[in-house]
DNA sequence: TTCAGTGTTGGAAACGTTTCCAAGACTGAA
DNA sequence: TTCAGTCTTGGAAACGTTTCCAACACTGAA
């Protein structure tokens, strides 16, 4: 109805005393009497009076509020995270404003600087690049409270990640325990996340340190609607890999579709290992083999080193780099059995490699 | 480095000018000398100035942000929202304030106080239950531009909402036309979200209709971590059922997986379809009938029609009513083939509906 | 020379808070 | 009665903007 929402100043008007004493009234510091306390919280009740936090940020020079910048919500990784964040600041009475990059360096750095602009008392960010991001420049610049999340460390700010080589170490074995040779890594915007970089990087290495022969990087540009055809064809390409490593469970997932499609049954002519441990690959047949990583903890965590930072409170443990991920098997991932690829040919004995 | 960042009253002084005709040089309002110009613009540059959007949006009370609430980022649809929601904010110069009810109408009222008092300039959201809704209430007693998402319109505000009823009438007409007479509604939080209520009630009416009858009502009680076994037991009381349409794609998908462990055979033994479209359901095998919806234009529309308001626009056209979904069909439902409940019965000869 | 008109400029108020400070009203002890 | 001490109170400054308005300098025509 009334279409100024009331102010300090109108409720002294109406309880009968100063604006100063309201506020201390009202804010439970300092002191004032039993009968003006009646007066002033009858007043602000009457009125429907709530603090405008405009003023007050302006004053206090703190918004109460936290910036968060993430690539993408249709990754349930990254809406997890967000999720978590939200709740856990909501916890200590800070608000989230949120920003997508939608893996684009340049809406990263808008995202920063209006943040920024907008007074945030404190930055979560995932970005595209930790190790060259003129986001992250800013912010450290600005001095602003920063924290990381599935970012390896950069610029000195704290970051709450997945031991991405580590990891992909683990895939590796998995892949050389099953008997695996010729393996792919599979990405989906490789040169636009260093989280798939690492991986590669990592399952490269430890590939070579099994004695497995180099993976195939498999990179494919995003042009929306014709993944699966995309997929395909390159999955057709590529017939002598028997088992590939997606850099995330979404293409794990759409990789086995496609390569269903070509006649491949999984695990027998392909095997499959996705990142992250959405619960969706746990719905198919077979249960999708992944590296489970913690997005709550995660969003959560970092949160909460910004805040450790903003309140003076000691830093929360960031997790040991080994607690970051841990390998989920499932039957994507099994033996390779050789002369099946067209999906006829006869293959009654089988021994598994245990 | 700098510990305060430069106000308007630094780069007036380093210009030696006054802080009004910094105002005016760097929005470009108002006249000044080249000479003014140059000193303020440069001096600007060296401090590496921006305008506090605090006190900007002190003096001019509107603080070029929007609220927005939605149920939880876990479900991909809300996650769609959200993201399209920001993105279309963004265009527009706006930020987005984000906050989760988790379901809980307490928490919903919680967010809208908090955001109110941030004073957001609009809001935009998906509430519990429309038709009461304390939060819904609050905001229009405020008179704050708001539209809601996935919700019916209700005290008066406007709307980007799925037709719920007629789209469960859909999914019966396509029971009906395979066949099935017993059918159940499964939902997961059915008291909590007025989305799943107008589903089950256009459901039941519309089985009615077809002259099935009515369907059963299968609840689950949220207990995290177990939704597997819940299915599962909830699934063996009711062997009589055909089909299953479920409130959501996620359960559907988990009451597919619930229903192979207890040897059921999708379709054959048991139908489902699923409601929201989420990709995942075009990722298994058979593919998840279900109906369509488009959160991203939900969104995005929600945060127009708010803008249209705040910006004194034409207001954008809500969608008619039957073009908010469109019935997906999917190998998930079949005609039911009788006699196959524990999936070893002979069955060779299966004409098909055709 | 004068005057109106135009272009440029800065002081000051306003937005809604919090907090410092001084002043006034008490209290109780000397 | 006096004085120091305590409690209560409100004015005013400050936070960083925008914008109104008055003042000033300049131009060109009468």
């Amino acid at each position: 109805m009334r279409s100024r929402p009331p102010t300090i100043k109108d409720v002294a008007e109406q309880a009968g005393c100063g604006i100063a004493t309201v506020s201390r009234v009202l804010n439970g510091t300092g002191s004032a009497s039993a009968d003006t306390r009646r007066k002033v919280l009858s007043a602000a009740n009457a009125l429907g009076f709530e603090f405008s936090a405009l003023g007050r940020s302006l004053q206090s020079s703190s918004t109460k509020t936290l910036g968060c910048i993430v690539p993408s919500l249709a990754n349930p990784v990254f809406a997890e995270v967000v999720q978590a964040a939200q709740q856990e600041a909501h916890r200590e009475g800070y608000q989230l404003i949120l920003a997508c990059s939608e893996y684009d360096e340049v809406l990263e750095l808008q995202a920063a600087r209006t943040l920024i602009a907008k007074q945030v008392d404190g930055l979560v960010l995932t970005v595209n690049n930790a190790a060259d991001s003129e986001a992250l420049e800013l912010i450290r610049d600005r001095n602003l409270p920063c924290c990381l999340v599935y970012n390896r460390s950069s610029f000195g700010l704290p970051a709450w990640a997945v031991d991405n080589r580590a990891a992909a170490r683990e895939v590796a074995r998995a892949f050389h325990s099953q008997g695996h040779v010729q393996t792919g890594f599979l990405a989906l915007r490789f040169h636009r996340s260093d989280r798939s970089r690492e991986r590669y990087e990592g399952f490269a290495a430890a590939c070579r340190e099994f004695g497995m022969a180099d993976p195939l990087l498999l990179e494919i540009e995003e042009q929306d609607g014709t993944l699966l055809e995309l997929l395909g064809t390159l999955l057709a390409e590529h017939q002598a890999l028997t088992g590939i490593f997606a850099s995330n469970d979404f293409l794990a997932l759409a990789a086995m579709k496609a390569a269903r499609a070509l006649g491949k049954r999984i695990p027998d002519d392909l095997s499959l290992v996705g990142f992250d441990g959405i619960s969706t690959g746990l719905l198919v047949d077979p249960h999708l083999a992944t590296v489970e990583t913690d997005p709550r903890t995660m969003g959560q965590g970092a949160v909460n080193s910004v805040l450790a930072r903003l309140l003076d409170r000691p830093t929360p443990d960031l997790p040991s780099a080994a607690a970051t991920f841990s390998f989920r098997a499932g039957g994507s991932l099994g033996p390779p059995v050789p002369g099946k690829a067209d999906g006829r040919e006869a293959a009654t004995s089988l021994p598994s490699n245990e």
